[in-house]
DNA sequence: TATGATTCGGAGCAGTGCTCCGGATCATAA
DNA sequence: TTATGATCCGGAGCACTGCTCCGAATCATA
């Protein structure tokens, strides 16, 4: 049998989960959406498991890491900023395009206890499967932040990365003290104002 | 015996400790300073007691908290700044006090990862340990930032906790990515000029 | 030195992340 | 339809965590 059909028995790359897996994957992908609102991006995968039904080693084998999960959970929202990025990038006014993405960027944040901590780690660890979304969502809104500087809006002196993690540290306070939720926007107006270009 | 002395008998509110529990209690402050340089706030309990070759259980007796014995290792430095802050008080220069204090706290922050994050959980928490220090490190800076705003030099429509609230976020920026740390100052500059009033 | 209050130390409980593998489940071929 | 074998499941188990509790050791005092 070894030359009987050598294509077909092909280590498959997208190898088409069983039935069941399927299943399991998705239940487990929907119960952590709702446990994570919950209880922020450090809930206990135990009790993920358990209220999708499921044992422990399932969800361990579908999402090898806690950043995998995650990863699974955002990425839709990641895809979405990137292409709002995208989408403002055709826009005219290219401050108020780099606004209008921060405060998305910023109020998509706000979704999970400690996803700002999240993508933060996502900077320096290039292992983290969250890297490769996140980074193309941070490549995407580099350009709304060039065009802002080549427009003479935003000071030339910071890049994507001092942006990004300014954005992230407002989420972050909001994470920290919910009592601040109400003075967000005002901070974010403080650290636009800090960032605009001054004549 | 009733009459004899009823003030020396009464309850002692600073109930000298044994000899035996004075030297456990700095042994823990003094392994527990340098854990806690190495692991951050989150730092392992448990290894703090067994580094201080003490059991747990006399770890927990003398600091029923983790709050608790952060309390102990950062009381110094609160008093230090606040003092600092009164200091700067009489300083000619309002904007310059301020941001002379900024620096310095920022700076002190840095001293422990996940330091800025306990000490913004002491805004809404009044039952810490750490609340009542901190809140009087942040009233003596209050005046600092009336001063500056008197002056004319920082806005009017920010508070106290505000401020307070970015400093730490910029501590948390390099709690998260250490690589970012080269641009604090410079990112400290800029939530800076955000504050800064314009006329 | 004996007594009694203080303090100590770590066993124990419930939780966590994560691994590993015997057994149940599914798809497929007969 | 049934048997076979690959795939996937489930949870016991390990090492860790925070925290409590109480018998035993230690200290101060009479």
């Amino acid at each position: 049998m070894p030359g009987e059909s050598p294509d077909t028995a092909a280590p498959k790359t997208s190898p088409e989960l069983r039935a069941d897996a399927r299943r399991n994957r998705e239940r487990i992908l929907a119960v952590a959406r709702v446990v994570v609102e919950e209880q922020g991006t450090e809930a206990s995968l135990r009790d993920i498991a358990r209220r999708a039904q499921v044992g422990l080693g399932t969800l361990y084998r579908h999402f090898p890491t806690r950043e995998a999960l995650l990863e699974a959970l955002l990425r839709q929202s990641f895809d979405r900023l990137a292409a709002r990025a995208q989408a403002l990038g055709e826009s005219e006014a290219p401050y108020e395009a780099l606004v209008a993405f921060l405060e998305d960027l910023i109020g998509g944040a706000a979704a999970y206890r400690g996803l700002a901590a999240s993508m933060m780690a996502t900077i320096n660890d290039e292992e983290s499967p969250l890297h490769a979304s996140c980074a193309a969502m941070r490549s995407a809104a580099g350009h709304l932040l060039e065009r802002a500087q080549a427009a003479g809006r935003i000071r030339a002196d910071v890049d994507g990365t001092d942006v990004f993690a300014l954005a992230n540290a407002l989420s972050w306070i909001t994470d920290q003290a919910p009592s601040l939720a109400s003075r967000r926007d005002h901070l974010f107006a403080i650290v636009m104002s800090g960032l605009t270009a001054r004549s």
